[in-house]
DNA sequence: GTGAAAGCGCTAACAC
DNA sequence: GTGTTAGCGCTTTCAC
């Protein structure tokens, strides 16, 4: 049987077991087997071969207690559900790995209080720095950032204040250049079509963006359609067709919240016979690759996510290694003049 | 500036002091402060009021130290390339929530030597049990996890023999399943597309199981097209091109190593002018909302990843407080007859 | 219901 | 180059 249900201690190893066999005190052990330490040639071999021999494994909880640095680094994202924030964290656990630390993780599902919590949570395993891609922030949370006393990146996006640092773009901008790209090619009667907003901020701050860019050449939307419940392929491709189905006159193009729904509204359009870009234009926002790979390329806004997520970590490290990185990093957007508009 | 990178200690505030305040022993605030304890009521809102007045957050590196159980599990997965293990680490992270745990994460990159190093990391952290989805073990690898007091889950596959636990389905029966399901439509001509394969021995599995699944009627696989790189949309739209021109004579129907190669053979075909399943039936993996938002959506095999890691993350749950879950559980595939083959 | 003492496994600081 | 001492911040005994 297991014994880690119950029975005796039967620990493993610890330092003090390979110093003994070793012939040697406990920090000389110590100092052979961490790195940059001045220690005889001989003494170092004699202390890996015992730590070999009794497979030890050193206890980082007891190292980072007893002064030496963290190397675990929280991260709250708001969700997984699709591949946009898994981007990010592979970013992030590149360049973490590189170096050693490793990402505790935590999903907020967009709820302010529940990333509270788990900032809370995370807090209290002392991570040397923090990645949030924070949604409404509560009052406690910025409080607790405030006093956490270590790097703290804010990820995608870099429009509201920053506590710490932040690295991304401005979604606002994105949403802006999208307009202005849209009316270049000609539209004049756009429609948006959008997930549930109401926890994606980011989101938001894009259809503002859009409809800044609009009104500056004088066009206003004539319509905003949101549809209840998170983002997806088939979101989009139902959206579109009350969207279609309900108007007074069909819009000319209609910018998403996202790929997903932008794909969705390809695949109605293909089976409903309608033509894009020429019966209706579309345009989405993120860059995923099913877009790119479609017969007819979406056109779109990418985000560089994964490098993101990279740079956001590359942050924190240098941070850790007493560097100044730049408090806030663009990883700009890049418009993707696609097929289908 | 930030006290993080020189200058004084600036330490957090500690149960000592939350103790000092509320003027009880450093014991009795610790009893007061975790749920379960004998404490006068009085002594409790005293505690707690004090620990509020000074913002305390516990630290769980002494405390897990000092004897409490760790609340971390260390997460070892292949990629986060797709979705697929993504929605696995969601459902993980779902469930270790639920009962105050985090995962610590680590990405193998399907390299059994970055594996062996990962665990050898997140083993540093002692955390609480260990989820990972193997890909080939190194000896050490194996060593390390027997040593490793603690609970384990090996997920996505079980075919394999188990260290601990396992959480997942039979990858060979699922290709073996999509054999027969493709000969009982009629189709007699068989080809394969897959992905780089050599890293990832679930795909392999697969293809093992779909060739012994034909075999049974008597059918052998005319074509195996193996693509270089990782699978994407892209890829399987490059490949299924290469192996309509290369092929001497056309097969009925293809089985890919996944969803997102499948979906690429789909673009390809709408393109090309080629009816599925008509012209040539096809069959993916995974069950992607993707494949099935399609106009015509794909036949796959539904995989249920996130309920593989919910599953997962409970029967570690479950074991921690001393209960048994079963050692294998399964978490079956499902059939998704579509409209492609 | 509360406390005193001891120690978890390690490293910083200061010897020598 | 190596060792001694003194903690890090908490929880586990075992008392009372």
């Amino acid at each position: 049987m297991d014994s880690h249900e119950n029975d005796k201690p039967a620990r493993r190893p610890t330092l003090s077991q390979v110093a003994r066999i070793a012939g040697v005190s406990e920090i000389t052990a110590s100092r052979a087997l961490r790195n940059g330490s001045v220690v005889a040639k001989a003494t170092r071999a004699r202390v890996e071969k015992a730590a070999r021999a009794l497979n030890y494994v050193p206890n980082r909880l007891a190292g980072t207690l007893a002064g030496g640095a963290s190397r675990q680094v929280g991260v709250i994202l708001p969700s997984l559900s699709n591949i946009v924030f898994a981007d990010v964290l592979k970013g992030l656990e590149a360049r973490l790995e590189d170096d050693g630390y490793h990402p505790i993780l935590g999903i907020s599902h967009y709820d302010p209080k529940r990333e509270e919590q788990l900032l809370r949570d995370l807090l209290m395993w002392r991570p040397a720095g923090l990645v949030l891609a924070p949604a409404q922030m509560t009052e406690a949370t910025r409080s607790l950032l405030g006093a956490a006393d270590m790097p703290i990146v804010e990820v995608m996006d870099i429009d509201r204040p920053v506590t710490d640092m932040a690295v991304g773009f401005s979604h606002h901008t994105a949403g802006r250049a999208m307009a202005h790209f849209l009316v270049g090619r000609g539209y004049r009667k756009f429609a948006y079509l959008g997930h549930d907003i109401s926890t994606d901020f980011r989101a938001l701050a894009r259809l503002d963006g859009f409809r800044e860019g609009l009104a500056e050449i004088g066009v206003a939307l004539s319509e905003t359609r949101i549809m209840q419940g998170p983002s997806s392929v088939l979101l989009g491709k139902q959206g579109i067709e009350a969207l279609l189905r309900d108007a007074s006159e069909r819009p000319e193009a209609v910018f998403f919240s996202n790929d997903d729904m932008a794909v969705g509204a390809v695949f109605h359009c293909q089976g409903a016979g309608i033509a894009n870009p020429d019966d209706l234009a579309l345009a989405g926002f993120n860059g995923l690759s099913i877009g790119q790979a479609l017969p007819t390329p979406l056109t779109t806004i990418a985000s560089n996510r994964e490098e993101i997520g990279f740079a956001a970590a590359d942050s924190i490290v240098q941070k850790l290694r007493g560097l100044a990185p730049q408090s806030v990093r663009r990883i700009d957007f890049r418009l993707v003049p696609g097929a289908t508009a």
